[in-house]
DNA sequence: GTAACGCTGTGATTTATATCACAATGCACT
DNA sequence: AGTGCATTGTGATATAAATCACAGCGTTAC
């Protein structure tokens, strides 16, 4: 695919389409400002016009950028052609929530699949997205198509459910579990790390208060 | 307090802590060095010696660090002196699954009170927390000293719930919401947002598909 | 006692990321 | 049609973050 594309700017690009649908949704407006989406996204305006030189969208001065053309320009360019499937492993607590969470949202984005190596939970159906044995996994992804994953099991599985889930042909990783995946670098891994998140927003609050 | 500290190196920091811990308990070793430790962090060993520049840890050549020292030495940089305490607001699955997620985990870092806007869960307890209604805040926080705050609430409430939280005297919030939260310059905020973080592994794995 | 080794600590450098600043553009108003 | 003006697109620049590379030192081996 495409040369050099940041992490950062794919991640931007994720929230500007989100905020521009509820621009879209709320405000019935049909042109937006860069610096307008920059005030939104909590970046600089400058930094909105660079995004969209990545994407080789085009707006017109004096009038910005066209909300619904930049929606589709974004999803041409995020978004694989027709439903990109999703498998969700461990089926905890957070894994529940997730899955609850992600429900129908992104329609072309979608969680077809849950795996748990709880044999009982095997065969039965958690919000909508049926669950299956670990071993199912090769099986399941191929004829599902599956080329991304989401870890939710405890830190001490975590590594072994990601070189299962590479060995059954997933290139994308979204990791809740606190420890260091080691993957091939055809791999790709997005890390949650809940626990460092609070400590940074702890060490920080301490650090605010003092000023 | 101190100078000026990014961001990241506080983030690998709290990483480093908890990978030292598991070392101390499972292997039972006394030391490490810089290139063990960055390997399991999954980062380089310069940069390990350079975060322990920052809080000024002094390892010795041939032996390395001395990991209970050193896991002092992060407490020492990274907590507050005593239990830090923190609120959850909102109790939806997520808010529900974060707060069993902490429940005794990190024992200097406490989850002290939960706040929802439905009525029916004001009074009750959940994971060992007890609910409190929305206007109890400024109370309650003064009270049991809360500096510290998880959003999980609807993108829709985010912001009211983050200006309230403000006004009670909240300096760090880790934000799962998919909004970006405007508040004053005193007031950190880490954002965790899944939507974004599923579509950038979703995005990357089609990359690497095609390589 | 001393020589050799492998690690740490850190200045210098590179790379990644974000911002600046301004020419080019096209709409609005006359 | 022409002028003014706010906005875009982008090369140049600044800032932040990570890596390199090597001097210095403690440990070990003999």
């Amino acid at each position: 695919m495409n040369a050099q594309i940041s992490d950062k700017t794919v991640g931007r690009l994720s929230l500007y389409r989100r905020l521009l649908s509820n621009l879209l949704r709320e405000k019935e407006e049909e042109f937006v400002f860069s610096h307008r989406l920059a005030r939104a996204a909590g970046v600089t305006a400058a930094q909105v016009r660079r995004d969209m030189m990545v994407i080789g969208y085009n707006g017109s001065p004096k009038k910005g950028y066209a909300i619904g053309d930049l929606i589709e320009s974004i999803g041409y360019f995020l978004d694989a052609p027709g439903v990109q499937t999703v498998a969700l492993v461990g089926v905890g607590n957070l894994g529940r929530a997730i899955l609850t969470y992600f429900a129908g949202r992104r329609p072309n984005l979608k969680i077809v699949a849950v795996f748990d190596n709880d044999p009982n939970k095997a065969g039965t159906v958690i919000s909508g997205c049926r669950c299956y044995a670990m071993q199912d996994m090769p099986e399941v992804f191929k004829e599902k198509k599956v080329n991304t994953a989401i870890v939710t099991v405890p830190a001490s599985q975590a590594q072994s459910v990601a070189d299962t889930l590479v060995a059954a042909g997933v290139r994308g990783l979204l990791n809740f579990a606190p420890v260091n995946l080691r993957v091939p670098v055809s791999v790709y891994v997005e890390d949650m790390d809940i626990t460092t998140s609070l400590e940074k927003a702890a060490f920080f609050a301490r650090c605010r208060m003092a000023s």
